[in-house]
DNA sequence: CAATAGTCTATCAATACAGTAGACTTAATT
DNA sequence: AATTAAGTCTACTGTATTGATAGACTATTG
């Protein structure tokens, strides 16, 4: 299950994405959009923006928005990035590996059936972006221009 | 990412499926050799007899052993009984749905996604079995009878 | 009856999760 | 320069979940 904090930023980079090209937008109207309390997602935000995939501007006029078109993040990246590891198990994580004491790799058969999950997971995770979390009844207009 | 937990139920059943028609198998004995916590162990696998995949016989010679074939069992099964969804969102989970308030599954773009990463990882857990997890260093002997 | 082995009740510490408060900084507008 | 709008930073806090343990109890075998 994704955490909450995980739910919270791919709904308000969906949105940034139904958006994007239309300069900055508040968190306050993300917040009352997505019904994601505001306090919470201002750290979110900021900690994507750190990361490297938001941006924002202060002052009057400013708010937060995508640094790349929403088809340049994928969905892989935006989990990893605010909720950790994609894979089931530890051993069998590409960003978060770790060693399993007591267990061999080679003969393990978790470590194998958790392996073939985690390819076919990450082989949707990571074609799939975030001009996919746009609202179908509200990003129309911005879907075409992509 | 599984709990622990959750992980040891899975090793505990991977060795119990290597021990599979050599009668009750010690508590003691798959927590040397899974190297799980005794205690922690005892209740994971009352939880899982409950669930109606193991049983146990007490007393001398006493012990847990599967009431199926390994390969009656999917990892699919296990997962959820002791660790709960497999989904990545209680909106497309089918065993523990959730209904997400203020958001459309018609037109929502994250439920979209993440329905079709479910139905990728359960086609891959509902396939594969507790005969899987056997550790291909140990279980030679028992895989062929299966 | 003694020894063995699973069962039940109760509890605990540590961590992660979800969320909040309030002071502070930066930028645009008047 | 003053005002206002907006993001940023520091620091909490309560609750739930996770991982684990202790000890008494019950059933079975020889």
């Amino acid at each position: 299950m994704l955490s909450k904090k995980t739910q919270y930023a791919l709904k308000a980079l969906g949105y940034l994405a139904g958006k994007y090209g239309e300069g900055p937008v508040l968190i306050s109207d993300i917040s009352k959009k997505k019904k994601i309390p505001i306090k919470f997602l201002e750290t979110i935000l900021l900690e994507l923006k750190q990361a490297g995939i938001l941006d924002s501007k202060k002052g009057k006029g400013g708010g937060y928005y995508l640094l790349q078109s929403p088809k340049k993040t994928t969905l892989a990246r935006a989990i990893r990035l605010v909720g950790g590891p994609i894979a089931l198990l530890p051993c069998v994580s590409l960003n978060f590996y770790e060693k399993c004491k007591d267990c061999d790799e080679a003969t393990c058969g978790l470590n194998k059936a958790m392996q073939i999950t985690r390819d076919a997971t990450l082989k949707i995770l990571e074609k799939k972006t975030l001009a996919e979390l746009i609202d179908r009844a509200e990003g129309e207009k911005v879907i075409g221009k992509l």
